[in-house]
DNA sequence: ATGGTAGGATTCCTA
């Protein structure tokens, strides 16, 4: 099975790119975040012409979450983690008796600010909602999504210079360790121990050709589904073409 | 320390 997560920032501008990186690639089931499109506009039709199902949460202008699938998904769930916010930023639904969830964790903005401490709240509340109080699902999960946290000063083009700022603060590294703890192994790492395997880059400051990124999309899943783990990558290929995301697509290859 | 680029709905907000 091949699980990935990528967020487009915005479906329709991404459309043609993200239908024939599924062509190409084809995973058996796909993340999406930043999808930025209500659900009445949501392109499934073309999705659907390259084989695929989709489940979808969107809004106006932000966020934004859907599952891209080749087997229907049972037992969808759009889910708001946050008491009183209901930004789209969480979807799951099963598949071959795994939950996955396809998460866009807040960006945080600056440390130390509003946005920040509620960013850390929907992480700890995000645990509740996958794993319970007492740590116990039913079912095996798959967390999949941008995390917005670089979890280990590997994840970091410059773990001294990032130390501190939003995306690599000890607040957020220490509530995704928390997750983990909670029953949860970053999957991707089980494949690929190497530093350096960036999945976002800013638009800004020629920060890619500069290779000044960050691992931030992340594919986490149930100890029980990451024994399955056969390769990762990330598809680096998809950050160098004309109009595509800031973010590439992150690739887990399962034997299952 | 600041601002830089991109997307989307409209002269700014978010990332």
């Amino acid at each position: 099975m091949r699980i990935a997560t990528w967020n487009v920032n915005s479906l329709r501008a991404r459309l043609d790119l993200v239908r024939d990186w599924l062509v190409r690639l084809q995973p058996d089931l796909v993340c999406l975040q930043e999808t930025k499109v209500v659900d009445e506009l949501f392109p499934a039709a073309v999705l659907a012409e390259a084989g695929y199902r989709a489940v979808f949460a969107g809004e106006r202008t932000y966020n934004g979450v859907a599952i891209l699938s080749l087997e229907p998904l049972d037992d969808v769930r759009v889910e708001f983690p946050l008491a009183g916010n209901v930004d789209h930023r969480l979807i799951s639904g099963v598949s071959h008796g795994i939950r996955f969830y396809s998460a866009y964790f807040p960006n945080g903005r600056a440390p130390d600010t509003e946005h920040f401490f509620a960013k850390l709240r929907w992480i700890e509340k995000l645990g509740d909602l996958l794993l319970g109080p007492d740590g116990s699902d039913p079912l095996p999960v798959a967390l999949l999504g941008d995390f917005n946290v670089a979890p280990e000063p590997g994840d970091v083009f410059d773990p001294v210079q990032m130390e501190g700022r939003i995306h690599f603060t000890a607040p957020e590294r220490a509530a995704l360790t928390a997750l983990g703890e909670r029953g949860l192994v970053d999957a991707f790492r089980v494949a690929r121990a190497e530093p350096g395997l960036f999945s976002w880059w800013d638009y800004r400051q020629g920060a890619f050709r500069r290779n000044l990124g960050l691992r931030i999309d992340h594919v986490w899943t149930s100890p029980a589904i990451a024994e399955h783990v056969k390769a990762a990558f990330v598809d680096i290929d998809e950050r160098r073409k004309p109009s595509c995301s800031d973010h590439a697509p992150v690739v887990v290859d399962l034997d299952i």
